[in-house]
DNA sequence: TCAACTTGCACGTTTGAATCGG
DNA sequence: ACCGATTCAAACGTGCAAGTTG
């Protein structure tokens, strides 16, 4: 409270957009950003997190749901979510543990995906909780509806930006924040590879009540009954009892009834047991495989250099002094364990069921603010005319020639993160966080804003 | 041959229109 | 005519399992 005292008194009404482009036009590094639902995160990620990928989208689960402290209340904000790669290689589930299956394949057209409020002003995003329940992950490289295009069988994990502008298009020109947060990197995947992702997806997402062991699903049980039938004539020496949870347990996460909870039981038991698990051969041969799950995670985390800008291992310093992506990128990831990719056409993600009972009007200043806009035609015309100026789109986002190297992103080698962050230990919830600007003007058509994720 | 992927299905939730009663 | 509560069906979101693909 006091800092947002603090805040306002800095402030005597809404910035004019020009405002938002200034490197001093409010404290940097007071926006705070928090997790909700830390806890369900934290359950899938010491599992780790799978999200599956459909041709027609697939939301996430858990989904990604912040809470934001700091804003200025009558500044307009823009929140944007991305996914980024955790590290240059392709993973598959081998024995119930993930591994690296080889390099990473070319990654897929950048998307970023805007948040329907978007753009609201600073109270209406503190106000409540920030859901990007509808976003949706793709592996379809031609979609249309822009969703998130993602590779199956590789890791990610979202990147949320904070912007501060008035519009769209003011949005080169804007200050911007960039969080990350430790448990919500997943593996992307076509179908569940760990069952015990299966079952917490099931037992906590409501949609999938449907395969709960609830007693009432008819088809489950007729399974369960044969199942039965079969395991008895096979052992008839064992009591029924025993062999009807055994069936549960292993094909069908048991039933509902009293059996059934204490194969649940059983169930969160043995995920207990196997915390880490799905990565424990990299742990175990000192592989290093940049697995999230790995408890040292979080100083990967703590310690990135999330600047969503060309040379996004450099230092801040470094970037203020030189935007230019040309002159950083190329020293900034360096190493032996870099891999190449091809250049990657970044995309922002259209939203297709833009809320139209967005946030009302401004009640902080005098003058009314521009009620809601509806982007989702500006980005979709933005990417049906690529290659006009002035229009954000895929030409801004990716103003790369073969001179700009920015294009290439390498996935820092195995050994290549920094060693574990001191305050590990104090690990919470808080959100990684790196802000910068976007103030130099005259560069901006080389300085695109999320060419971090495109390679 | 097999892992990865696609597709159709059953089941559940969500949402918005239609209906009803006060 | 208006408003709120209820009902209902369609749309949508799930994981599963069988089939397909490379």
């Amino acid at each position: 409270l006091q800092h947002m005292r603090q805040l306002k008194s800095n402030f005597s009404g809404p910035p004019p957009a020009s405002m938002a482009a200034g490197p001093d036009a409010y404290l940097q590094g007071s926006i705070r950003m928090t997790l909700e639902d830390l806890e369900l995160w934290k359950t899938f990620h010491e599992i780790g997190t799978e999200m599956i990928i459909t041709k027609p989208g697939r939301r996430m689960f858990p989904h990604c749901k912040l809470s934001l402290s700091g804003l200025i209340p009558c500044a307009k904000y823009i929140l944007l979510v991305d996914m980024v790669p955790e590290d240059g290689f392709r993973y598959k589930w081998n024995k119930e543990k993930w591994e690296v299956a080889g390099k990473a394949e070319p990654q897929p057209p950048c998307r970023t995906y805007l948040h329907p409020d978007s753009p609201a002003l600073g109270s209406h995003w503190m106000k409540q909780s920030v859901s990007f329940l509808k976003l949706k992950l793709t592996n379809n490289t031609l979609d249309q509806h822009g969703h998130i295009i993602l590779h199956s069988m590789h890791r990610y994990h979202p990147r949320f930006h904070v912007v501060q502008a008035d519009d769209l298009f003011s949005v080169r020109w804007s200050v911007f924040q960039t969080f990350t947060f430790p448990e919500t990197s997943f593996t992307a995947v076509t179908a569940y590879q760990n069952t015990k992702i299966t079952k917490l997806k099931i037992n906590h997402n409501p949609f999938a009540k449907g395969f709960r062991d609830e007693g009432t699903n008819k088809k489950r049980w007729v399974l369960i009954l044969l199942n039965i039938e079969k395991s008895y004539m096979k052992q008839r020496s064992h009591p029924l009892l025993c062999v009807f949870s055994g069936f549960c347990q292993s094909s069908y996460d048991g039933y509902n009834g009293e059996e059934g909870r204490l194969v649940k039981r059983k169930d969160e038991d043995a995920v207990k047991e196997e915390r880490y698990s799905p990565w424990s051969a990299e742990r175990q041969q000192g592989v290093r495989t940049d697995s999230p799950a790995r408890t040292d995670t979080r100083d990967i985390y703590n310690t990135e250099q999330l600047v969503p800008a060309p040379a996004s291992y450099q230092p801040a310093h470094e970037y203020r002094k030189s935007p230019s992506p040309s002159s950083s990128v190329g020293s900034s990831i360096t190493g032996s364990g870099r891999s190449s990719f091809e250049p990657r056409v970044p995309d922002i993600a259209t939203v297709p069921d833009h809320d139209s009972s967005k946030p009302g009007p401004s009640h902080c200043g005098p003058q009314p603010l521009p009620g809601p806009q509806d982007y989702s035609g500006v980005l979709n015309m933005t990417m049906a005319q690529a290659g006009k100026p002035g229009v954000i789109g895929h030409h801004i986002y990716s103003p790369y020639s073969t001179e700009q190297p920015l294009g290439q992103w390498s996935g820092p080698g195995p050994a290549q993160y920094p060693p574990p962050h001191p305050l590990t230990a104090d690990y919470t919830s808080q959100a990684v966080h790196h802000g910068y600007h976007h103030g130099n003007v005259g560069e901006w058509s080389q300085y695109p804003l999320f060419s971090y994720s495109c390679w």
